[in-house]
DNA sequence: GTCTATAGCCAGATAGAC
DNA sequence: GTCTATCTGGCTATAGAC
């Protein structure tokens, strides 16, 4: 049944093509910033053949956002398969790949931010349902984490998740990358040491004994 | 010679007036959304009065980060007074103070994010100035703590620097507020902590006694 | 479905009277 | 300096031929 037209391909083809370009662009630029003008001429089509597939600059932006959504899920899911990991560096290889995919320019940035782009995403099922899923699988990671004592137990679940999401979009990465002194490689191990000894659970003070593991906030 | 005529003051006080509309409207729609237009009703006047004290949005913008540089200035000089302070707990003051100005709704976000403002601060010679100013007080507590073993000595100061500033736009401060199961001072607290022991001077294991004292953050 | 051409709108900036 | 009214340009979106 899942047979399709070559017709059909070519199509999908496009598609995709056209999503590349508005990630790079929305990582580039950001939605506000970003014409339609640019990634029709970026695709090499015109204007109005873009509108053919998606009928809104915010339906535009919505499906590159849920592609690099997917693209996340499968890397969750590749990761998964490691049985052997630990949540902790589970959490830390998750958080690798997204600083990867910054550094690399394709990583629109998430509209946290007060974009025009936040309404419509609110109201997108499928963004929604995608971004339910990732949460969820790093979710269980960082509820285990808390459990077996790597993770800081006294930091509710939600802070850990929006901490690592906002490392997605960290403006750090960025300005380090600009101040050329180090390889990407580089920036990407210092900020996760930054990032996950932060979330950490308190290492006991060596002077007194016996401080139990995982408590402390202030 | 510093005499102002009341006419002078008549028109400095709107002059402020005006940047604390737009300081507040730039934290709360970025550059790009907001509008000359919502300026001028927000303040009150005419937009064409507007263009009479501000040459362009772009300035109108640069002017408002200015002025919040400029809180910033004498907030880390009133630190400065006590001398008591640990240089690690100054820098974590300096950030409580932008913690709680972002929370307030009364940070504009800062340009590391790619909008159309970004060119035009980098050719505004103040704003550089008051930035570098900024930068260079950051810098000595940062470079102090380094060498005393409170802060993680192998992270490069400008990582330390950078990331002190990105946290006057953490987007997880926003995310946690919007949750509602916090105050704002539990919010700031636990971020504080998350990003203070990222920077912190790695803690001796527990295990092993001869932990040199100065380190942690918690 | 692809194109060219254009409609319609809105925001930044200005003219000119007071 | 303040206002009202307007210009100008760029952007989203669509019409209509092929």
């Amino acid at each position: 049944m899942g047979r399709v037209s070559f017709r059909e391909q070519v199509l999908r083809a496009r598609e995709e093509a056209i999503l590349v370009s508005v990630n790079r662009l929305l990582a580039e630029k950001g939605f506000d910033v970003m014409t339609v003008d640019e990634v029709a001429a970026d695709v090499g089509i015109a204007k109005a053949s873009l509108y053919k597939h998606f009928a809104s600059k915010e339906e535009l932006a919505a499906a590159a956002m849920i592609r690099v959504l997917d693209r996340a899920l499968a890397q969750l899911e590749t990761q998964q398969a490691d049985t052997r990991a630990a949540p902790f560096d589970q959490l830390k290889a998750a958080t690798r790949w997204t600083m990867q995919v910054q550094l690399a320019g394709e990583m629109p940035s998430l509209p946290a931010q007060n974009s025009a782009l936040r309404g419509a995403l609110m109201g997108n099922k499928v963004y929604l349902d995608r971004l339910m899923q990732v949460s969820d699988l790093l979710g269980v990671w960082i509820t285990a984490g808390q459990k077996s004592g790597s993770l800081n137990a006294a930091l509710p679940p939600e802070l850990v998740l929006y901490t690592i999401f906002a490392r997605a979009c960290d403006p750090v990465l960025g300005l380090l990358k600009a101040g050329g002194n180090y390889s990407d490689e580089q920036i990407i191990e210092m900020l996760l040491v930054t990032c996950f000894q932060g979330l950490a659970a308190v290492a006991a003070p060596a002077k007194t004994p016996r401080g139990h593991a995982a408590a402390q906030a202030a």
